[in-house]
DNA sequence: CTTAGGATCGCCT
DNA sequence: GGCGATCCTAAGC
């Protein structure tokens, strides 16, 4: 690393986690990673990585005002909206002005599980946090979260404990880029929101 | 267990 | 005017 250098950038690492990176590896190396919102939150057991040269991604069009996180600075929270109805949670990847991300699409909850059921309207602890939209209603994540750093108040980041066995695959629910192999899954977790084959 | 349809919002062509 | 990084419910086999 140059410091002295204008292209060199800062290491924005959160819980042994290095956000400067691509957003393949940091999906791949989030998944086993602590995460709390207010409290509520626990261990990352799936993800997928966007990119701005990336057809299924958000940012693949520009900056927008409704996107402008995701062109922000790494190791930060981008909120976006899917189906104009769920609201999902991104972590911000690469340089500021790259436009690179991480959904996280699924938890195996640890903690606040009664704040959980009652925001979900659900007991199963299967059905609290497996899926995109039910990890952001779980967490109580709306777009005024847009651009919050990970290292603070309300979110809350712990490196995961011993090496996760990170299964790969083709992402979910999208048409464009579909062949990709950038969702990454705990292996054996009862709480990712599909299966791996 | 699988399939189908509706809800609902911002940005695209 | 159409579509999408989804979820839930209901109905059918």
């Amino acid at each position: 690393m140059d410091a002295s250098s204008a292209t060199a950038r800062t290491a924005h690492v959160v819980a042994g986690v290095d956000f400067g990176a691509d957003s393949a590896a940091v999906a791949q190396a989030l998944i086993g990673v602590g995460v709390w919102v207010g409290g509520v939150g626990g261990r990352i057991v799936e993800t997928e990585a966007y990119d701005r040269d990336d057809p299924a991604s958000h940012s693949f069009a520009g900056p927008t005002a409704r996107n402008a996180a995701m062109f922000g600075p790494p190791g930060r929270a981008d909120v976006s909206r899917s189906y104009g109805i769920h609201w999902c949670l991104n972590f911000v990847c690469r340089e500021a002005g790259h436009g690179a991300g991480v959904l996280i699409r699924a938890l195996e909850p640890t903690d606040g599980l009664d704040t959980m059921r009652a925001r979900r309207g659900v007991d199963d602890p299967r059905l609290l946090c497996s899926g995109p939209g039910r990890v952001g209603q779980a967490l109580g994540i709306d777009a005024s979260f847009n651009g919050f750093a990970l290292d603070a108040p309300p979110f809350a980041l712990a490196p995961r404990g011993a090496n996760a066995v990170v299964l790969t695959g083709p992402r979910i629910g999208i048409s464009r880029a579909a062949d990709v192999p950038w969702r990454f899954g705990a292996a054996g977790s009862r709480f990712l929101s599909r299966p791996f084959r």
